[in-house]
DNA sequence: ATAACTTGCGACATTAATGTCGCAAGTTCT
DNA sequence: AGAACTTGCGACATTAATGTCGCAAGTTAT
């Protein structure tokens, strides 16, 4: 939880805690920014943050290292919600609308870094995201032992649709933003889908 | 189906047989380059295209325009894909089954130019994907009344996971190319979802 | 208080992409 | 064959973003 803002352009010292505050504001600009035009300049994001381009530059050596740093932020924000959510002594559909529901709450106001965190170069992001990955298909298979999920789903394109949906859910901005409620609607769409229990299409 | 290339640097005077394909060459190239970076230059899709940096130029005055071209030919393909294949004469699981088949068969290999469609700032491009969008809803609506889908389910929302499922269909490329399996995952998955009957989530 | 640190500002160097031109060589059409 | 057109090539102008520096003024810590 201690804000630990990745590698900055100093390699380790402590940062004074108006250096600190500057990184913070900067991270946040950059997501705001960012989201809306992914090819934004340090400029913008600097006008943003209300903050001098030649600052931005002080703290995150290039434009890369600002977007590497960005997404660091966003990963482990991310990592820790679903590690704080997933438990194997809560029943599956428990642990599913609580982690839904605090995923959502990362994505919401991280899109940008969370969307481009799957094609990062970073090894270390790299490797958190597929950690998070195997344990979601972990908690997929577990939740298909008790009868949660049916026997034939394919795990990986069960996951592939989780994902998918809950990208869908965060889009449109704060326009439906109550988290609860997206729970429940995609949780209830992953589980049961739009059709009726009459017209099912049966698979091969 | 003629090969209908949109505007071109020149008012509307027809191209010789040569030009013309030099034009769709170059909309295959940018298409496949800029699928893997969206920043991709002029140099890199005309060097792709196997074509100097200035005849792309001559095509296509600025690099906007040539996008534009891209999608609005990518947005013609999709239109005409869905409007052949609904229709009201037909039962509603049969029409789902046939658009999604031939939307995904557009939808790869022209990816790139799909996904940006929609928050394109051609007005016709706008108005194209609008008109789709409704008949798209139009067709939810008779599922519904058919009792294909359940009758509490939010159109707009069925709508967005619908084109979820097949944008999430198109990942990952040629791997997973036979069309007839990606179209039986995609209808089963929004028809049944992947829970059991047993354990199913009761909306509010 | 004072040393260390941080920021804004303006100036500067560098690089990379865009877009334009004219010309010579090759292609298409009739 | 000959006119019209297209392409590659090399050169050039322009623009915009990146990244660096030093200095003066303000802030933080001790």
């Amino acid at each position: 939880m201690t804000a630990q803002h990745e590698r900055l352009r100093i390699g380790g010292k402590p940062l004074r805690a108006d250096a600190e505050r500057t990184v913070h504001t900067i991270l946040e600009a950059a997501e705001r920014v960012l989201l809306v035009d992914p090819t934004a300049t340090m400029e913008q994001i600097a006008e943003a943050a209300g903050v001098a381009r030649t600052t931005v530059h002080r703290r995150f050596a290039t434009r890369e290292a600002l977007i590497d740093a960005l997404t660091r932020w966003a990963t482990a924000q991310f990592a820790a919600a679903v590690d704080g959510a997933v438990s194997d002594a809560v029943p599956p559909l428990v642990v599913l609308y609580r982690v839904t529901a605090d995923v959502l709450r990362v994505k919401i106001g991280w899109g940008f870094a969370m969307d481009r965190a799957g094609s990062s170069a970073d090894p270390e992001i790299s490797r958190v995201h597929a950690e998070v990955l195997a344990e979601c298909d972990r908690f997929l298979r577990r939740a298909q032992a008790t009868g949660l999920l049916r026997s034939d789903v394919d795990i990986v394109w069960a996951r592939r649709c989780y994902y998918a949906l809950i990208h869908e859910a965060t889009k449109g901005g704060t326009a439906d933003a109550d988290i609860d409620t997206l729970t429940t609607l995609i949780v209830d769409t992953l589980l049961r889908g739009f059709g009726t229990a009459a017209a099912q299409s049966t698979g091969s």
